[in-house]
DNA sequence: AAGCCAACCAAGCGCTTGCTTGGTATACTG
DNA sequence: CAGTATACCAAGCAAGCGCTTGGTTGGCTT
């Protein structure tokens, strides 16, 4: 039953390198998130993958460390799409719908369990880890604010921009508690209505 | 449940009764906000009151029942300070302002300590515990829907009055991570700034 | 074929955890 | 005054925790 051992693939050289360290982020990211990080324990997460407790510190140096994996994967990798999306939108409002877009499928998409772990298990983050992450948070969240500056020069928003760009985080941020994406409400419905929030006007499309 | 012990009547005859409960409680509040629930102790709880960890022992029945405790008291306070304050409010968006003003005054008050273990450790919580709180919080989200139907009807706002509530709630719940109450903004302005942000037009006053 | 090394298991160590126990000082009550 | 209950302390227990250790396996390299 316990599959173990590399197998052969492709160009790689260590093919399967990486594989089992990939199932145990993956299995983390869920269990973090459904019982907290606190009380989810090496064992627990151990018998999620299939191995023993002691064999996940042959992939990782200490609990705290997978904590830490978890979260910088997902901090790189929301930030990048963030970036990515930006760059293709031209007006202010299409940057706006860009910050809104990507935070929502972060939240809610395949990388929901990691993005959730992010959120609510930053203070469980050891200090020098917090510092290490704190960057790459600073980065995602000076694209936010340069938007909403834009916007503001626009005439496309009427609140101060930081208070806006912050209001307007929560209330993305807090779908996570709510919003069902099996539910009736369609993940393009959402990011609508949450434009809709920060523009002065009518709702859009 | 809160165990009650001794009777607290209106010429108290025990006048220290229940003073080291308010102690552990408010003590309790801050640990399991500032740390976390799982990562606080008793040891660390009993510490900060000036007692011996297994003294809580005789106030409480488990941590559990401590967290418990804390949670009840905030969700049973905010909610009747809620139906208070929108029995004063005549209008749809006196009553939203209603809304908004609650929260953050909880959300930062003297109550911030336990609105946030609240918010933040409903999962920490034993699944009868959940359920002994589950109708509370029902009731103090009734009473949001119930405003934001009401706004809908008179037209002061124009999208799904569901998906409004929720987004303005996380707004508004989310200030607890960046606002600053000793800060140059003041409470009534973000206050104005979260109702502008769910109505239609200019911001106002 | 021999050697290497990543990937795992089985066992358990040292420590911390929530909680219990037995006892004591103090205060109120009949 | 004895009787009773409260509020605490001092000590420690059993369980569970993160993590270490020593050993085995099997594919890959030379």
């Amino acid at each position: 039953m316990t599959a173990h051992g590399p197998q052969a693939s492709e160009q790689n050289k260590r093919p399967n390198t990486g594989a089992a360290k990939r199932r145990i982020l993956d299995a983390a990211a869920r269990l973090f998130r459904q019982r907290g990080f606190a009380r989810c324990t090496v064992r627990e997460l151990a018998d999620a993958v299939g191995i023993q407790s002691g064999s996940l510190f042959h992939h990782f140096k200490s609990k705290d460390d997978i904590l830490f994996a978890v979260m910088e994967e997902v901090i790189v990798d929301i930030d990048a799409a963030l970036a990515e999306r930006l760059d293709e939108a031209t007006t202010a409002e299409a940057k706006i719908r860009a910050l809104i877009h990507t935070q929502l499928v972060f939240t809610h998409g395949p990388r929901a369990n990691a993005t959730a772990v992010l959120v609510h298990e930053w203070a469980a983050l050891s200090t020098e880890g917090q510092a290490a992450l704190l960057e790459r948070r600073r980065r995602y969240f000076d694209r936010w604010h340069a938007v909403f500056l834009l916007a503001r020069q626009d005439g496309l928003v009427n609140l101060d921009p930081t208070v806006l760009q912050q209001l307007l985080h929560g209330a993305v941020v807090w779908t996570a508690y709510w919003y069902d994406p099996d539910g009736p409400m369609t993940l393009d419905e959402l990011e609508s209505a949450a434009l809709s929030l920060v523009l002065k006007s009518a709702p859009v499309s």
